[in-house]
DNA sequence: AGCAATATTCATATCATCATGATAATAGGA
DNA sequence: TCCTATTATCATGATGATATGAATATTGCT
């Protein structure tokens, strides 16, 4: 798998939350019942994202989680990468100092195909996979970092 | 990382084997300590390979592994499909049953990522990294398996 | 104030991957 | 036949990802 099971669980679970119609806070069990996920798991992952700014969470009665921000606005590279390493530069071979001047024998090869990749999840919105888009995020966005 | 240790290992020993002039066989220690990889672990990676027909191994003085075919008839999709899940229609969602007609969320829009993806491991062969090559095979093999 | 619903935190269990070490089987050469 | 170099096989350990269960802190409601 691509992603490791904890990532594909945080990517469900905030597309859960931004498929729901209202803001309304949503209780860890309700999203684990809804995605069949281990809930006391879940309530890690959702735990995490809330700390990094993703979500929002409140306690007691009425309480649950809620996005932070429209869903339009956080990819799915910011969701993965805090449970899975998405350098965008990583070596396929696993050399830690692969580089364009100091290549491993796949590299130039590689390269391109490691870009797309990270092209897909630096630009792919959860909003993006709430309506099935097959656009994803505007070209002018997709250049601009390291 | 996109690969299992194993499977890179296995792929650094099929380049080393490579890049040997000869045919001689290669006693599983020279290859690891050329590849700094552990030697008993490294042993049994290379015995796979050599069950699936991807290596010959002897026993005995002057045994050792060697290539089992010329390096640009074998595909790194063939030496990592043994140790890793390399299906192309892995849903990126974790889903099963994910397909064409039953699609996750993210399916339209994964599908072309995960097909470049797949098409790199298919169409590039341990010559294209033995020669660090930027081509990898004619157009014409990739589109015939499933 | 007290209750119940919730997130938060801690402790533990399970499993696959990665790795080590030792022994057995095989084969070539003296 | 014996010795040695080698692969083949087996047993065990280390680590991180995945998962479970329970205790604690916070909050809204009555």
């Amino acid at each position: 798998m691509i992603l490791s099971q904890t990532a594909v669980y945080a990517l469900r679970a905030m597309l859960h939350l931004a498929e729901r119609p209202d803001d309304q806070p949503v209780p860890v069990g309700d999203v684990a019942a809804a995605l069949d996920v281990p809930r006391n798991y879940l309530s890690k992952i959702l735990h995490v994202l809330a700390r990094r700014g993703l979500l929002r969470s409140a306690r007691g009665p009425g309480g649950g989680f809620s996005l932070a921000r429209a869903p339009g606005r956080t990819t799915l590279l910011e969701v993965a990468a805090h449970f899975d390493d998405m350098d965008r530069d990583r070596c396929l071979l696993g050399r830690p100092e692969c580089r364009d001047d100091d290549p491993c024998p796949a590299h130039g090869q590689w390269k391109e195909v490691a870009a797309a990749l990270h092209a897909f999840f630096r630009n792919t919105t959860i909003a993006d996979l709430a309506r099935g888009a097959t656009k994803t995020r505007p070209r002018h966005q997709q250049e601009a970092d390291s």
